[in-house]
DNA sequence: ATCTTATTACTAAAACTTTAGTAGATTAAT
DNA sequence: ATTAATCTACTAAAGTTTTAGTAATAAGAT
């Protein structure tokens, strides 16, 4: 999997939640002071070529899609995160975050059945 | 909280590994190939700067000691990786990794351990 | 058909990151 | 005290990323 840069994964957040979009309608994704419109179209060819965004034409311009899925970066983030940060241990990193109060009851009690579910599914 | 780059990251996982170091055992820590003496000691200035690690001289060199510990840089990164790929919400994350059977057994009863802890503090 | 507007491909300047050299200072050895 | 070795501060080259301009092209309006 290759990285994302940060401008480059700024884009990308823009395309994973619109689904597809062209250079214009991903600018006005965009917080103040907008970005120019050839630095998106840039950055989206960056990203076509690093096979994250397929790039199609249509009418005058082109249309760019995902193609590989935010889920499929985001398992490779975390993966990576947990590796380096938390002795490649994710339950040190659910600690971690349990400590710091950053969890809800309701998010640790989500956490207790997914663990429950997936600790039947090995039975 | 600062971000590190690759190449101060790289290094300040050796700073946290040994808690304190001069130039010369960090380079010890590299794989080969590894880095020029003046990289190395460019790069643990850069993390004075950003405040990451205290600089004490000592006889005829510097000794770099943690300032920042990993805990903090780990909750900084967690917390925007869950802000950023999983909606914000820890459990989430814990779904995912349960589902990619990244989690083993232990794992996962470790984590409804904490949990528990957790929520029963709260009482 | 000409003019205007939107888009792209190509290019490059500016900013940032990485890597390391050089000169000078300090220490250790003889 | 001269020499050798080590270290630092300063500097800068090389590499990467970010941002956007310019020229060419295509579409739409009158």
């Amino acid at each position: 999997m290759k990285e994302l840069t940060k401008a480059e994964e700024q884009v990308m957040q823009i395309v994973w939640d619109l689904k597809e979009t062209n250079v214009r309608d991903a600018i006005t994704c965009f917080p103040d002071p907008k970005p120019a419109y050839t630095t998106v179209a840039t950055v989206m060819n960056a990203l076509e070529k690093k096979g994250f965004v397929n790039k199609i034409a249509q009418g005058k311009s082109h249309v760019f899609s995902v193609k590989i899925p935010k889920e499929d970066y985001s398992g490779y983030k975390a993966g990576a995160l947990v590796t380096n940060y938390f002795n490649g241990s994710f339950s040190r990193m659910a600690s971690f975050f349990a400590k710091d109060n950053k969890l809800s009851i309701q998010e640790l009690e989500e956490m207790i059945k997914i663990a429950k579910r997936e600790i039947n599914k090995e039975k």
